[in-house]
DNA sequence: TTGTAGGCGTTATCAT
DNA sequence: ATGATAACGCCTACAA
């Protein structure tokens, strides 16, 4: 075998069909204007030489590489994880592919990832959240890349995002929480800086409090990154004030998972002792020992209607619009009156 | 503002510093090349044109991408999630990008998936299992594309890989069940059909039974997708059986989830009524109510190790090793002598 | 319907 | 140390 692997070209192609390197290649992008009998020839002789197009060239050649980024904060949070599936998915019916990059919560990270993203060609761009340095946003327009926030819509700015009102969501759960008799809440929050959904959700909380009377400023916050451990550790300290919460509710289901291991570890019983309440409706919510009190955000919905819109904006050269989804308070066994 | 955005070239770049494109790209990646004063006189105007390279036209050029694809079966699962999260950091740390492609378990598109990934000319490639139709490595090797495989090891084939043994690490959890005097066992698999882990997994099972004098085709399996949902249902069917079964083992712990949940549906107290074990060791296993006992896999490790061996075998022109990771039984909650 | 040839933005080889 | 200039592999007017 030799040792210099030979890559067949198009150019490859044609010699071998006898034929030009502009009908191959139009053999592989507009079949309709070539003869049937050249088309299946050519087509066995690509198929003989184990021929593929080079990509890089032909993104080049054509100014468009069919190539839809996506820049989250991880994929190790399901909610990610599912979204992106169904953004996936959708992408692929239209026959565009997906090209991922996370930064583990590092949004200063977010303006190289889209500069490489946008240095591979992508037709468009699929981004977290509202939140950053608005050369980001100058510099997308600039390069007319069309882009799309998810997971969050804010009544005032104008970018095309398809999403949910993280403050209001939240306050509906708190709003629940305080008509169950609740006087004494504990928030966990995700970290904040950087996080315009983690900011939403505490933002709802203290609405939910104004609204009945109480002094937002006297809610108990601990800020955390988004774990299962570290929920576990805010939960603890959270307990150790005096009086203790009767509830705790944390900006996230990862965050209330690890407070329902710990509550457990700590011999408390739930929702006797304290009630925990959650954010997203993963699975692990209804899985969880007692199932967690949340709120269902549609992720699949939201990322399949993102790819969706992402792809009209690219193909008709349209502006985007701003669609906000239906999220449903999940009343579950962790939450209960006081 | 004008309606065609102006991307600036690396040709615009040397006309606004006055030089050629040749010393513009030495300063970008020979930098030991140009001389201070020029260096730093087209830095500054790089940045003053908000110029980036042009990442096809590099990897045109250069053929060379510094860039590395996986293709997994989900991204939903956990394992996945993780094990990429460290092979991608890994990778970083080396200089290079990943590129993620998933297939939802359908190994019959993962040619396709190497195919364009190659097209966009990755420098190497993650794969999971070993189990794919013999073209796939021949292409491979043809094209000179270095790969790893992941997430399982065999003694009989030679392929690069770093993983562990599907098989033994079942087989010494069955034999833990054996030992804690079960007889009735009821098997939850994923599906086996070009899932060689899932097939690992089961016949470790069986050579345990036969080892303890059983005959493993008494053994009952349920074969299903890899779902919360599906392991609930499997759980519920195999416990229809007469006698029931006084354990269910489960292909891994999002199944074993399932069962778990199901069982309390049913009324049955675990691990009283029944034992139930899974298989990964994800973060849920400790989380789930009983906890869950499993094989701890170490997903990270593997992941960053799976990286370490691949870009060793680009850079240093390697052929590539085999490592066999070690897991271990991770006793907990669900499982009880009977 | 098919072929010719210019161009896409870099890198890399030669000169200078 | 720097500059010309030929690849790299493909697409796409434009011609035939």
């Amino acid at each position: 075998m030799s040792n210099s692997p030979n890559i067949p070209t198009l150019f490859d192609v044609a010699r071998e069909a006898g034929v030009s390197t502009a009908t191959v290649s139009r053999c592989l992008n507009e079949k309709q204007k070539v003869s049937q009998k050249t088309l299946d020839h050519v087509m066995k002789t690509i198929e003989a030489l184990g021929y593929t197009p080079n990509f890089n060239a032909r993104a080049m050649a054509a100014k468009r590489t069919n190539t839809i980024g996506a820049i989250i904060p991880t994929m190790e949070n399901a909610i990610f994880a599912r979204g992106l599936q169904a953004f996936q998915e959708t992408l692929l019916t239209h026959g565009y592919t997906l090209l991922v990059s996370s930064n583990a919560y590092k949004p200063q990270l977010e303006e190289e990832q889209i500069r490489t993203l946008v240095a591979r060609g992508v037709d468009g761009l699929l981004l977290i959240g509202y939140e950053r340095p608005p050369e980001i946003y100058s510099y997308l327009e600039r390069r007319g890349i069309p882009f799309i926030l998810a997971w969050i819509t804010l009544a005032d700015q104008d970018h095309p995002s398809v999403g949910f009102d993280n403050c209001a969501a939240m306050r509906m759960l708190a709003d629940k929480v305080l008509s169950m008799g609740h006087r004494k809440i504990g928030y966990i929050s995700g970290i904040i800086e950087g996080n315009d959904r983690a900011r939403g959700r505490l933002e709802g909380v203290r609405e939910s409090l104004a609204a009945h009377g109480l002094d937002p400023d006297n809610l108990p916050v601990i800020e955390t990154a988004y774990e299962v451990e570290t929920g576990a550790q805010a939960f603890e300290a959270m307990m150790q004030a005096d009086p203790k919460p009767t509830v705790v509710m944390c900006g996230n289901d990862v965050l209330a998972a690890g407070a329902i291991g710990k509550a457990k570890q700590m011999g408390l019983r739930i929702p006797d002792d304290v009630s925990i309440t959650g954010f997203d409706d993963i699975e692990l919510a209804s899985i969880l020992d007692p199932s967690l009190t949340t709120i269902h955000v549609p992720h699949r919905l939201m990322g399949g209607t993102a790819a969706q819109e992402l792809i009209t904006m690219i193909e008709e050269q349209s502006s985007g619009v701003r669609r906000t989804l239906d999220v449903r308070l999940e009343l579950r066994e962790s939450l209960q009156a006081v």
